[in-house]
DNA sequence: AAATATATAGTAAACGGTTGACATATAAAA
DNA sequence: TTTTATATGTCAACCGTTTACTATATATTT
């Protein structure tokens, strides 16, 4: 691979001079500029960045720690985050961590050693902030992990009063929620809250479900979900706190002799690709995916260039009616 | 942040001894290895990755581009890469194109610049050969672009012949295959052809349809399986070649009346999580994408230290069977 | 004619780490 | 006692690029 010394070499100028014209500085003439282009196309030059990012002590690049990326909320959102980033001459450097905290400590070590210029997770993990050294920026998405690492959501309890709603006005009766666990400290806790605090205001009867972290890492709802149609047969509205919780819902509650929506409703949450694509479709909340991606990009690369960020910025969230409900 | 200097002058010996510890290189007694982790531990010391790199020319980071990392299909693949290749040692730049062929080439250019040590493409652009210079080791999946570039596919053909002979075997009479462009040079352009020939010998009447690049980038395939119910409503047996369709094609059934599997069964192909979470779910061909991301994180890695890597690498595909069939 | 702007070159240090050559000192084995 | 293995140190070169500094030589204004 050529390098600069060959460039100059077959220009017949200076190291300097080409360094120059890479980095628009100082006086150039015009015909010095086209031998060096010139010489560039040539050898097929292009600079070597790692010399550059040592140089100049950043390296364009930040790092994505996400739980895996072949879960489609994660995927649209590394998506976009990448997207974004790439718009504005940043590398994405992906991590899936499959929600195993030594993982993600090691991958927080990696992208410390890589020189990263900032690093967003989307991960459960508690506990990562000791490993979080000082000077790395990082952004975190919907999870506050500390104060003072910055957090990017959607309104999580709008979507859960827009969700209930919904479903009230519907006409059901007998609601059940199902969710994550709530010992991580997610902003999608706020969804159950909500829930709750509608059902009760409206005087609507309701439950709420708790999954593990196994049904989390398998996406393997079925076996819960089964046991909550045991236990509480008259329910007759389901708010899951995924579209894949949903989807799964329908699937057992057609498995049981159930209508969707006639004899059961369900709405969904985060509108990925699977909402569209059931049968019936899935009526849900949808998260502003790309723009949380984007503000996560924008706000970490501020936090790089030492500004001030926000410690939470909470972005709208939408009912998208489908028909699951 | 601390730098080997940092380290050796904490530790109280030289540069040179503190660099012999971190490399493993000739003598270090264990009083003088256990100073130096002590005064790592102490400065939260992790090696600039960015200067090895540099001194050893070679980065331990492959490049990865994808069309759609939203895409599920390319979100297990990414993770499959992403996942062995941090087995190995090895970092992933992300890298999504939106099948624009500048997008590419400008991802390949930025890659050579940032030193990886291989790229895998799992894109569609043609024309990406001459851009591709002469050092940096390339692996396709799904897809021949050139005669030295090594490839990574599943056996497209048998898939073919396993989803159309198993249609059949279940007294489809009528059949119509849903597919992308043909145009491009994908290995599964495979698939239609094993349907075809499966078809021609066992007398069924078949027919198949060509979608297009923007139902593929918006993932909606709706319209053009609607006009294929219009024009062909006889059809009893679908054979999708991606779960995505498949799901669009069980939606679009529904909605027309016909039921699924009684009236029209539908077969899909990748088993992506989507096949698992419809209602029925879908019968479909599995490519073992793990092992795809795992063939072609190998063959960059042996490429890239100068071995003789095969020219194609071919997986097998098997039958799961689900409910739309 | 003097002052200023433009255009280019050379040298050397820096970024942070690796490595080879060479020196030195102690401890163990021949 | 000599040889050898072990343990550390110094020094300098190198990876490819940037940049500050200094030096010159034109060209253009004052």
């Amino acid at each position: 691979m050529a390098n600069l010394k060959d460039v100059a070499a077959l220009a017949g100028i200076s190291i300097t001079t080409v360094s120059r014209v890479l980095n628009n500085r100082g006086y150039i003439s015009k015909e010095t500029r086209k031998k060096v282009y010139d010489a560039m196309k040539k050898l097929n030059y292009s600079p070597n960045e790692v010399a550059r990012s040592l140089f100049r002590q950043h390296t364009n690049m930040i790092g994505v720690i996400v739980p895996s990326i072949s879960n489609p909320f994660y995927g649209k959102l590394a998506e976009a985050i990448e997207t974004h980033a790439a718009a504005k001459g940043f590398k994405v450097m992906l991590c899936n961590s499959f929600h195993e905290t030594e993982k993600e400590i090691e991958y927080i070590k990696m992208l410390e050693g890589n020189k990263v210029d900032g690093v967003i997770i989307g991960s459960r993990s508690t506990n990562l902030v000791e490993y979080m050294g000082t000077g790395l920026p990082f952004v975190t998405i919907d999870r506050i992990l500390s104060d003072s690492i910055p957090c990017v959501s959607s309104d999580n309890y709008q979507g859960g009063v827009l969700a209930t709603q919904f479903l009230i006005e519907k006409g059901c009766k007998n609601l059940a929620f199902i969710g994550g666990s709530r010992k991580l400290n997610m902003m999608a806790n706020k969804r159950n809250e909500a829930f709750m605090t509608i059902c009760k205001d409206a005087g609507v009867k309701c439950m709420s479900l708790e999954t593990g972290e196994e049904e989390l890492s398998a996406m393997d709802y079925v076996a819960c979900i089964e046991r909550l149609f045991r236990e509480n047969p008259k329910v007759d509205g389901v708010f899951a706190s995924s579209d894949l919780i949903a989807a799964q819902t329908i699937q057992t509650a057609v498995k049981s002799g159930r209508k969707v929506p006639q004899d059961i409703r369900v709405i969904g949450y985060d509108d990925i690709i699977v909402a569209r694509m059931t049968t019936p479709s899935i009526t849900t909340i949808r998260q502003p995916i790309n723009e949380m991606g984007r503000y996560a990009v924008d706000i970490i690369l501020d936090e790089a260039k030492g500004e001030i960020v926000p410690k939470t910025t909470v972005l709208p969230v939408r009912l998208i009616v489908r028909e699951s409900t």
